[in-house]
RNA sequence: GGCGCGAUGGCGGAGUGGCGACGCAGCGGAUUGCAAAUCCGUGUACACGAGUUCGAUUCUCGUUCGCGCCUCCA
């Protein structure tokens, strides 16, 4: 069998993945909050643990791997759009919803065994937080329930920040209602006019963590074998739902962590705040999914990778010539050794890359369309890849033009052909002449 | 201030204690009416300073620079 070797956040290094129960291999990455569309920053940790997915059913088994992509339908910023827009969170959390999965779909990522979301496990939340408040680790103020950090021992272990030194940070939110100033809150009161639900506590909505311990307790267990997300997650978000599940259980809550590096604009983090961002659906449309897949994947995941529309089109090329070479091959009955090898070793992306570049040729095409394929690339036949859509106006041209330019060519008018390629231009059209002699129109 | 990550040729990006991964661009050539595509060839790169070593881009320490987290954020 394969070994794996993954960065663990919490080890501080690599690691061989070993997981709990080989037959049962348990893995949940932290998805979106459906407020907005998505941004291409946000589809890197879907698209890099996707590849890990892919790469534990390829190890363990397809049926002993669940995968668990969570869902944040409820939050503050869904109910300022839905207050914004005067209509219910409902439509608000559906409409961004919809986006997101086609988004995801066209990134070329399977999709998760399970989808959980936050609004149907109310019941779980409330019923952890009777547990932490019954346990000493959380308390009710002012409406509130907020987790006291202080009742934790190793509180701050994953992000290495102690309770401490937020406090000396200063720059943690300093409420009345907090026995302490790291303190964090689990569930919030709603006024009449906001969304909430009925709890022991008045009515109200959870924080922001709670959803992630609840949803993984029920859909995954008490002990996971991977959790992963972007590495801006790691504080607060997943150090407080350690801080929720470990009080909750009395035991480990995960057991290997990965988290990936930022995507880039101009060398700095793309962020909403920033306002330096592409949504995911723009580029789609400009690029093509499979083309900001291997974007995506060009750098390793640690690796801040900094996104530019020349990388877009250096690796549309790239698949151009990957199509080229399998076109008409059938791929390999196994994916070849040196792309799982890659993968196997703290999922690198670029050796893999490398790895399918080293088998572009004809005699070896039928492994690269193999391990093309198990990274969810070359997904479609050559014809189709290469298929261009023309608008009827082009089609029109083309059919008044084809001949009369086949025709100059034949009787050596270069004169008269090369006054239809600049027609042709015109009308956004390029000329092709393939090896064979055939001609081609295609959009520019 | 605390914690963490990084620095490889024009660009992207692996990797290694001693052979210049790979891709793009560039350059030369083949082919081509032109163009595109394709094919062949082509590169004195490892931030700086010490140390360890027969030998360091690779290990250790320091310096500089860049980025991130400590507040919502993938």
């Amino acid at each position: 069998m394969t070994d794996i070797y993954v960065y663990n956040t919490a080890a501080r290094g690599k690691e061989k993945f070993e997981p709990i129960d080989p037959k049962n291999v348990r893995m949940y990455v932290c998805g979106p909050t459906v407020y907005d569309h998505a941004h291409i920053g946000n589809a890197r940790p879907y698209t890099v643990f996707d590849i890990f997915y892919r790469l534990l059913r390829h190890v363990y088994g397809t049926e002993h791997v669940t995968y668990a992509r969570n869902i944040t339908d409820i939050e503050d910023k869904i109910m300022d759009r839905a207050a914004q827009e005067g209509v219910s969170i409902k439509t608000i959390t559906n409409r961004y919803t919809k986006i997101y999965q086609e988004d995801m779909r066209s990134l070329g990522n399977l999709e998760p065994d399970i989808q959980p979301k936050a609004t149907e496990h109310l019941p779980q939340m409330i019923k952890m937080m009777q547990d932490l408040i019954a346990k000493g680790n959380a308390y009710v103020a002012e409406g509130h329930v907020m987790f006291d950090v202080t009742s934790m021992e190793n509180y701050g272990r994953l992000s290495g920040h102690s309770r401490d030194e937020l406090v000396a940070g200063a720059r943690v939110e300093v409420a009345p209602y907090k026995k302490d100033p790291a303190d964090f809150v689990l569930w919030k009161p709603s006024t009449e006019e906001q969304v909430g639900w009925g709890s022991p506590w008045g009515k109200g909505r959870p924080g922001w963590h709670l959803e992630c311990s609840c949803m993984i307790e029920k859909h995954l267990g008490e002990t996971i074998d991977l959790h992963a997300g972007g590495q801006d997650l790691i504080f607060p978000h997943h150090e407080n739902e350690i801080a929720q599940s470990e009080c909750t259980h009395g035991k480990e809550f995960v057991k290997y962590w990965m988290h990936n590096g930022y995507l880039t604009v101009d060398g700095v983090k793309m962020s909403k705040s920033l306002g330096n961002f592409y949504t995911i659906r723009e580029l789609l449309e400009e690029h093509g999914g499979e083309p900001m897949r291997l974007s995506l994947l060009t750098a390793h995941y640690r690796q801040p990778v900094d996104f530019s529309n020349s990388n877009a089109k250096e690796q549309k090329r790239r698949l151009d010539r990957w199509y080229r070479i399998t076109a008409g091959a059938a791929a390999a009955e196994t994916v070849p050794a040196t792309v799982i090898e890659a993968l196997s070793d703290d999922l690198n992306t670029p050796k893999a890359i490398a790895a399918l570049d080293a088998l572009a040729s004809e005699e070896t095409a039928d492994q690269l369309l193999a391990g093309a394929q198990f990274i969810g690339l070359l997904m479609q036949s050559a014809e189709d890849w290469f298929k261009t859509e023309l608008s009827a106006e082009h089609d029109a041209w083309i059919a008044e033009n084809s001949v009369k330019y086949a025709e100059a060519r034949a009787a050596k008018d270069f004169a008269e052909a090369d006054r239809i390629r600049d027609e042709a231009a015109g009308q956004g059209l390029v000329i092709e002449i393939a090896a064979g002699g055939e001609i081609k129109f295609k959009a520019q």
